[in-house]
DNA sequence: AGTGTATCCTGCAGGC
DNA sequence: TGCCTGCAGGATACAC
């Protein structure tokens, strides 16, 4: 599911309805979302408080005091639900909160007041862990950049896309290389640079290098604007799908017009996934040894 | 270094 | 209706 989009959907909705609540207990209905023993994870987050809500490529951040903080990989399926506990008597639901009930409930923080945070993950390939800010800081080194930071530049994204062989799809998708992209919007944004997903990262000038940095921005910002993605399961923190599905160009339309020239989308496979183009926008140009 | 494959897990769509 | 297969916004580990 989620890319960054979702992720910042999700922090900017979280942001007013928990940041500086304290965590007053956890019931953890799923520990296998855990990379700690669930006592252990207990007691690091008990009793603390959230200062901030952030994000760092697809992870939601929430910035404990006492220098912890928990790292939320939301996976495919995961999502964050502030919900209350009780429903307000006579009115209905809040208008703010998140009235739909979670489905799979792996980690319920219950905050001080009337609300739980629920960390909701049908399949569980999302995480929960509770690090210190020097074992983060470690962790976070280890990503790529923020492509949405004004620092990273076209020639710094020509020279880390040049390091390397791999498709430009698989590279987009490697969180040490860029931060935050995942399927979809790997493959709107080689859309919109009219690049094919198969060209060998090393292969793009210093004008298509910039074109797709410039693109990336693009998409992921127009799908931020509409709220993100929602294919299936995604919801942000109020329980809503995002909005950008039917803006998609090319992600899922296999068989359907491109938007541009009419040409059927089509779909191949590598590196495990489905990747989606307009072969008469995006060719590859197939000359053998291409890109070394 | 890159790639194909398998793994974690659940749900849904499509074919029969 | 039921059963089967394949596929899904992610990430990792493995063998080659």
């Amino acid at each position: 599911m989620p890319e960054l989009p979702e992720a910042e959907t999700l922090v900017r909705g979280l942001r007013p309805a928990i940041q500086g609540a304290k965590i007053a207990g956890v019931r953890i209905p799923h520990p296998d979302v855990l990379r700690a023993p669930p006592r252990s994870f207990g007691a690091a987050v008990r009793g603390r408080t959230i200062t901030e809500v952030g994000r760092r490529g697809k992870n939601v951040l929430l910035l404990l005091d006492g220098d912890r903080i928990l790292v939320v990989n939301l996976g495919m399926t995961g999502t964050l639900l502030p919900l209350l506990r009780r429903k307000p008597g006579a009115g209905g639901a809040a208008p703010d909160l998140a009235d739909p009930r979670p489905t799979h409930p792996a980690v319920v923080f219950q905050l001080d007041g009337n609300l739980d945070l629920v960390f909701d993950d049908t399949r569980r390939f999302g995480s929960v862990e509770c690090l210190s800010r020097a074992a983060w800081e470690e962790r976070s080194s280890r990503m790529g950049p923020e492509p949405l930071d004004p620092d990273l530049t076209g020639a710094d994204f020509h020279a880390r896309l040049a390091r390397s062989r791999a498709p430009l799809r698989s590279w987009l998708l490697d969180q040490k290389r860029i931060a935050g992209v995942g399927n979809i919007y790997a493959n709107e944004a080689l859309f919109l640079s009219r690049l094919h997903p198969r060209r060998r990262a090393r292969s793009a000038d210093p004008q298509e290098a910039a074109l797709l940095l410039t693109s990336l921005r693009k998409v992921l910002r127009e799908a931020i604007h509409r709220g993100g993605t929602t294919i299936r399961d995604y919801r942000n923190a109020l329980g809503e799908p995002g909005g950008f599905a039917r803006h998609l160009r090319v992600y899922g339309r296999e068989g359907l017009p491109c938007s541009s020239c009419t040409t059927p989308v089509e779909r191949i496979s590598f590196g495990g996934r489905s990747a989606f183009f307009c072969p008469a926008c995006q060719p590859m140009p197939s000359v053998r040894g291409e890109g070394t």
